[in-house]
RNA sequence: GGCGCGUUAGUCUAGUGGUUAGGACGCCGGCCUCUCACGUCGGCAACACGGGUUCAACUCCCGUACGUGCUACCA
């Protein structure tokens, strides 16, 4: 069987990194089995829908790397892969289902529907549609449809359960009891998700989906319909939720959910999809580190966990960091250069900086607040410690032998510095923290920062100069 | 309320009847001729609870608790 998976968002906002998982699950699926991957546009609701909201869904996978096969942009012979393109379709279908009387028309109110509800409540009944239209002939539902509003109802079972198997829960079951008559059709004519996405995934030849679990409880009404259309029902997989860190469904409101955010904020596209990949999977060893390709390479299904995962934004901020230093020189300087806004600095001086500032990030964000360390032209000691250093006996004597030993040599670098400073031990013998401090604050002003060797070097022969004669 | 699904350390997870319950983040500590970070080494920390089944249960079954999802003319 020829392995075709999807991603399906509505376009009613950002690309939420739950989306962003899901995607990723159906983009490894596809192309670990040498399959197709299909993005679909479900913009059926025209209340939800928010402009601009489709290219950022294109733009966010573009930046993370997901490349689909066929969707928006990228049409053939199964689209258009906009749903809204499709009614015609979903008519079809639906008329075949109304037919055989697998369907009907339901022309209650919202006011009645809305009462119903009240009043099901107030009992502690099951809220579901009283089935009041049901059985209408379609003789008579032919004609009052030429005059009153409607909506199309599924005709689910009274009785009985349907048993069905996921691929990552195993097997479940429900009571139709349970299943409501679900509309198919809205009166506004659209379709709604579940006819919508049955109808598209069968014609998209769609073998598994791969989706939230918010679907499971809705799959009984999925499967009715691939019966009653008489088509082949694909492979279900739905995924676990991620999680706030109060176990509640991942939310705005605690903290950020769209993709965009945490690339503006400084996260590493490859560092963002691994972290995300291992929230509901594993390879079923240690590893932790995964390119894409090796993603592909390892993914299945069978390892799909069932229960919701906290996202931890520490982890993702230790994987980024990960990413960064995993980064070669080049690559570094390159993306570094994106994220800060320097003048009058020499390119290999500011890659000397830089590089410095490469194992102590976390995010791409931080680089500007670090670089002034080596930016800033004066600055004031404040801190106590440092002081208290600087006005030390020993470290006017250490000062001294510096800029004199400086001095006598054409090019400082990180190398040269090492070996002044062991030449300054020898000579003075003051040790430790006496003799390296004193340099690191007369340079920086602070007590802590990146090695001395890459300051140093930085700097130059004349700043450094210039900064430690003012100490002594 | 009903139904579905889930439950190994604070978090992500390995584990499929017999293990000193493994790894990672975080946290704590040692080391790395200055600091902080990186790195490295080590440490703290978990099978929700109660019944079964079994010679033996984290592992299988049942129940309870807790969490979560659905219960829309939203997806």
């Amino acid at each position: 069987m020829d392995i075709v998976t999807r991603f399906a968002p509505s376009p009613t906002g950002y690309l939420h990194v739950g989306g962003l998982r899901t995607a990723l699950y159906n983009y490894l699926y596809a192309r670990k089995n040498k399959g197709k991957f299909i993005l679909r546009i479900e913009d059926t609701d025209r209340t939800r829908y928010q402009e601009g909201a489709v290219e950022n869904l294109l733009n966010s996978l573009k930046l993370m790397g997901i490349e689909y096969d066929s969707g928006p942009e990228k049409e053939d012979e199964n689209g258009p892969y906009f749903q809204s393109k499709r009614t015609d379709l979903y008519n079809k279908e639906v008329d075949k289902l109304l037919k055989d009387g697998k369907a009907y028309r339901c022309f209650c109110t919202s006011e009645r529907l809305g009462k119903l509800h009240e009043e099901q409540i107030k009992n502690g009944k099951d809220f579901k549609y009283d089935g009041k239209c049901r059985n209408i002939s379609l003789e008579k539902s032919e004609e009052r449809a030429k005059t009153e509003p409607f909506t199309i109802r599924l005709k689910v079972p009274e009785s009985g359960q349907i048993k069905f198997k996921d691929k990552v829960r195993g097997k479940v079951k429900i009571d139709y009891s349970q299943v409501n008559d679900q509309i198919l059709i809205k009166s506004d004519g659209f379709p709604t998700y579940h006819l919508a996405n049955v109808v598209d995934d069968h014609y998209m030849k769609i073998s598994h989906v791969i989706r939230g679990e918010e679907w499971l409880s809705s799959l009984p009404k999925h499967l009715l319909l691939y019966h009653y259309l008489d088509w082949k029902p694909p492979k279900f997989a739905h995924l676990p939720l991620l999680l706030n860190e109060d176990r509640s469904k991942l939310s705005k409101r605690q903290g950020d959910v769209a993709v965009k955010d945490y690339l503006n904020k400084g996260y590493l596209p490859a560092a963002l999809l691994n972290f995300l990949v291992l929230l509901g999977w594993n390879p079923g060893d240690n590893r932790e580190i995964f390119s894409l390709k090796q993603l592909i390479n390892e993914f299945t299904l069978e390892r799909i966990n069932k229960s919701g995962s906290v996202f931890d934004i520490k982890k993702l901020d230790w994987m980024n960091g990960q990413y960064i230093r995993k980064l070669d020189d080049d690559s570094y300087f390159e993306e570094a250069r994106k994220w800060i806004d320097v003048k009058n600095i020499k390119e290999d001086k500011l890659n000397i900086a830089l590089k410095s500032l490469k194992p102590r990030l976390i995010k791409m964000t931080d680089i500007q607040e670090k670089l002034k360390l080596f930016t800033q032209k004066k600055f004031k000691i404040v801190n106590e410690d440092a002081k208290k250093i600087i006005s030390m006996n020993s470290t006017k004597v250490v000062l001294k032998s510096y800029i004199q030993k400086i001095n006598s040599t054409d090019r400082l670098t990180g190398k040269v510095f090492q070996k002044i400073m062991n030449e300054i031990q020898k000579e003075t013998g003051v040790k430790g923290k006496n003799l390296w401090m004193p340099i690191r604050i007369a340079l920086t002003g602070e007590m802590h920062g990146p090695e001395l060797d890459y300051i140093v070097e930085y700097f130059g022969k004349e700043e450094n100069i210039k900064r430690v004669r003012k100490h002594i």
